[in-house]
DNA sequence: GATTCGTGGGACGCAAAAAGTTCCACGTGG
DNA sequence: CCACGTGGAACTTTTTGCGTCCCACGAATC
């Protein structure tokens, strides 16, 4: 059942609002019956032309009868009514979802796609493409632009799904460089993005986990890290995924006493390097090259994307600790986050 | 699952098409890719703009690639495309059926409604529904028409749901009365599909089970009944139902020998008067007045209504032994008469 | 009993979207 | 090198959607 939704809302999108205009032309005649057009259309916010379009449409499907004082549903009307309820709260809970994160979190702009990622691997590919999509479109306003990237699965799936041509933006990871897997390093993504995108990308090569020291003086010393830390800071578009700490305190192969101390103060999101507690707090910043908490306000736009109901706690822990100005996520992380925002 | 294809249907009709158009252009080109727009547009049988602009959408939706050499479908659209197969097909099912049952059963035309009206009595509403709106067609063209009616629920189903102003139409019974149930009687019918056409009617009081004598004497003698009788063989248009033969033969309180000789001849099948078997011959017909079944070649347009897949093999019959231009049934009778026929 | 209000139905006309048509630059394969 | 089929795009025609206004009619109120 789910999944025809998923599919239709896919495939014939335009259906959505067909359907529960409909349905609420129902449901509002079912409530007031008899009533006429003209009051109908007020009530609703609609033309009254394009009310009787859909009036017309309904009549002559035999869910509504007429008369001299007005309109009713008829039985059959009734009774698809009833049934059509389950589905279009099904249909329309995702934007109910949207709204509601988006002013429980104070976030721009929230995008949620059907589904779970932990579930269903295309999920996460949905949240990628709609990403791009998004990411796209703020690029494509002509000016000069340079978009910082953490790296991840997600990340990943955005770079493989955008195109464009925007030769006058420049690609950067948002921190230096993250062990294993060399295609959801921040480095890749950045690369794989800018020549997606026909832009231009610089790289930032600076291991994790160097002491302070050495950290220092390589800022210092290798001018090719100054220089690209220095356009960095200048980013005006961040795209980051979120992590959950202790996954990637594994990943990264921190010291078992730096994680017991990330358990201990509660740390379980992660995102561009920096540990937050649920409650928003920074809990720790990986010693590393580029982006920190205090750049991000410069920043003309933060963009999320994260999916799955395991990553609830760990994007709404770096939701409350940073800024957020997009967030592109699915239907079971929303659900879970906004059942913790709640409590 | 089935529910929400019916709830579709009805409420979002305009979408099947849409949808079915998409599956078919994304289905073509998984099997040719790389495929380009025009060769595409003649296999569809679609012009090259329509085409495009669906290939346009599908692109936009991430289930298309476009490269020099032709389009194709994305990893996305093909997951898209095995899940949207059994969907289709069953929205997809019933034109199906209607084309294969118009072919083999040499209908001109067969409109089907989805579900079983032995299980949902909503279905056969929905069949007289359908039916008055073909025959509500049929009339508007500003002739005068004569139409001729059978009795029955679904007749009675059918006359309750139209509308119209046909002053120039006269409805008459196309046999004598029918015992019992005033309300499923012809003349009854016919009575009220006059009123809500605005049509003029003529009833036929002829009661049923006379003896040949005495139905010869009424015609010769009563100058009503014959009057209505020349405006009956003069019909235009006859919409009848269809009854089980067992069902009518006891509805009609037949003579029990007359009842065995029917059975015995293997009637199943029974429409205004005349019993049929399942070859199509004709094995008994009632002794009264009106239509008989060598007035049927005069008639213009002959509509039957009938529906269930218990009433399966009394359409197939009386299809068989009469003409029938338009069919109105319902998928559980049309899958089980396809079946048959081809046994 | 007259009047006023709301009803459904119908008609006109403009604007925008859809669809038909045609052209062109380009990559591919012979 | 050329012919062919491609995608992309521009232009024109047609259709449809929709705003607007009007009318006949029944009901309720005065």
């Amino acid at each position: 059942m789910d999944s025809i939704i998923n599919l239709q809302k896919k495939i014939v999108p335009e259906l959505t609002d067909l359907l529960v205009q409909r349905y609420q032309i129902l449901r509002q005649v079912s409530h007031e019956s008899p009533i006429g057009r003209r009051a109908l259309a007020g009530k609703l916010g609609l033309s009254e032309r394009v009310l009787r379009a859909q009036v017309d449409f309904l009549k002559k499907s035999g869910l509504l009868a007429f008369s001299t004082s007005g309109m009713s549903v008829t039985d059959e009307g009734a009774d698809i009514l009833k049934e059509l309820a389950d589905y279009v709260r099904k249909l329309q809970d995702i934007s109910f979802l949207e709204k509601a994160l988006s002013e429980t979190l104070q976030i721009g702009r929230v995008v949620i796609l059907p589904g779970d990622s932990d579930q269903e691997e295309v999920v996460k590919r949905e949240i990628g493409r709609t990403a791009a999509h998004i990411l796209s479109k703020l690029l494509s306003d002509g000016q000069r632009h340079i978009v910082a990237v953490s790296g991840g699965t997600t990340m990943a799936a955005m770079a493989a799904n955008l195109t464009g041509s925007e030769p006058n933006t420049v690609v950067v990871p948002a921190r230096g460089g993250l062990g294993d897997n060399v295609e959801l390093q921040a480095n890749t993504i950045a690369t794989v993005l800018a020549q997606k995108l026909g832009a231009s990308y610089r790289q930032l090569y600076v291991p994790d986990c160097v002491s302070e020291d050495i950290l220092n003086s390589i800022l210092k010393e290798d001018v090719g890290v100054r220089s690209v830390v220095d356009i960095i800071k200048k980013a005006d578009i961040l795209v980051h995924g979120v992590g959950r700490a202790s996954d990637m305190a594994r990943h990264r192969r921190l010291a078992p006493e730096l994680i017991a101390k990330l358990e201990e103060k509660g740390a379980v999101g992660e995102a561009f390097g920096q540990y937050c507690a649920l409650d928003g707090t920074q809990v720790y910043m990986t010693n590393n090259a580029g982006l920190m908490l205090q750049d991000l306000q410069h920043i003309g736009t933060i963009i999320g994307i994260a999916g799955g109901k395991s990553k609830a706690a760990a994007i709404l822990s770096v939701i409350r600790a940073s800024r957020q100005d997009i967030l592109v996520t699915d239907e079971a992380a929303a659900q879970e986050m906004l059942r913790m925002a709640k409590a």
